[in-house]
DNA sequence: ACACCAATAT
DNA sequence: AATATTGGTG
């Protein structure tokens, strides 16, 4: 819902859409964010995943995103419909809630559960604030990842600006943090790889150079593990017949 | 304070 | 191996 928003951007216009609000709910007649719009019973009678948990904080942050994503015109907007290895899997059939507008889904959330059965332990008081669960970069989100780096160069590049231009709704900084520190080593690894002993095969034109400007931003687009396709235990060594699907900017 | 980053821990 | 956390630094 609400896709077709436009937001007129000409120089910081702040007028409100007055003649919108008109009719809508306000803000208390509203579900609150926290609590499900589905009953548990449902829930768990047609197998849907809940939706993760949002707080204020959340949808403020998303919405911000959302802005300076925006502001980056050619950085198309994520499609976030199966960001992480989560739902659905053998099954097939699954009850897709329309209308996501701004990236989502990271297994983030909270569980949905009425209090009924003891299912934890005492040390409920401090779980209840504390971890989210470990973050898997599915290909999509790696994707993603690589989209946002090659846009920035190498050099402005840094977790916060990627993980605000990856919009991704619950990544943290320290997840690009991490995952960037990983992806340098591999670009490091690459260099070295390539440029040096190379003896046998020093022919190589490893200097694939490309015009100047490309070259900054130059990604390698595959090695990593995080293509998208698998490779079985066969298919090892480094063989690079991949397509090169996209790159675009 | 904050964000980066390399090292280190899980 | 993948991801998280820590600790030093600008």
């Amino acid at each position: 819902m609400a896709e077709e928003v436009r937001i007129t951007d000409h120089d910081a216009g702040e007028e409100t859409i007055s003649e919108w609000e008109d009719g809508l709910p306000t803000g208390d007649d509203l579900t609150p964010l926290s609590q499900s719009l589905i009953s548990s019973e449902l829930l768990y009678a047609f197998n849907i995943t809940p939706e993760p948990y949002r707080s204020i904080i959340d949808v403020n942050r998303a919405s911000q995103n959302t802005l300076t994503d925006l502001q980056h015109s050619s950085l198309t907007r994520f499609d976030s419909s199966k960001l992480s290895g989560n739902n659905d899997k053998a099954g097939g059939d699954e009850i897709v809630v329309e209308g996501e507008e701004t990236a989502d889904l990271i297994p983030g959330g909270e569980e949905i559960e009425t209090d009924l059965k003891g299912d934890d332990d005492a040390t409920d008081l401090n779980s209840r604030a504390s971890k989210r669960p470990r973050l898997v970069w599915t290909p999509q989100l790696h994707k993603r990842f690589i989209e946002v780096v090659a846009h920035l160069g190498v050099k402005n590049a840094v977790p916060k600006t990627i993980m605000q231009l990856m919009n991704v709704e619950g990544l943290s900084r320290e997840n690009v943090a991490s995952h960037l520190q990983k992806y340098r080593l591999y670009l490091k690894r690459m260099q070295t790889t390539s440029s040096s002993s190379d003896h046998h095969f020093a022919s190589t034109p490893v200097t694939h150079h490309m015009p100047y400007s490309s070259q900054q931003h130059m990604v390698p687009n595959s090695g990593f593990n995080y293509n998208t396709q698998r490779r079985n235990k066969f298919d090892s060594g480094s063989s690079y017949h991949h397509t090169m699907t996209h790159n675009n900017n």
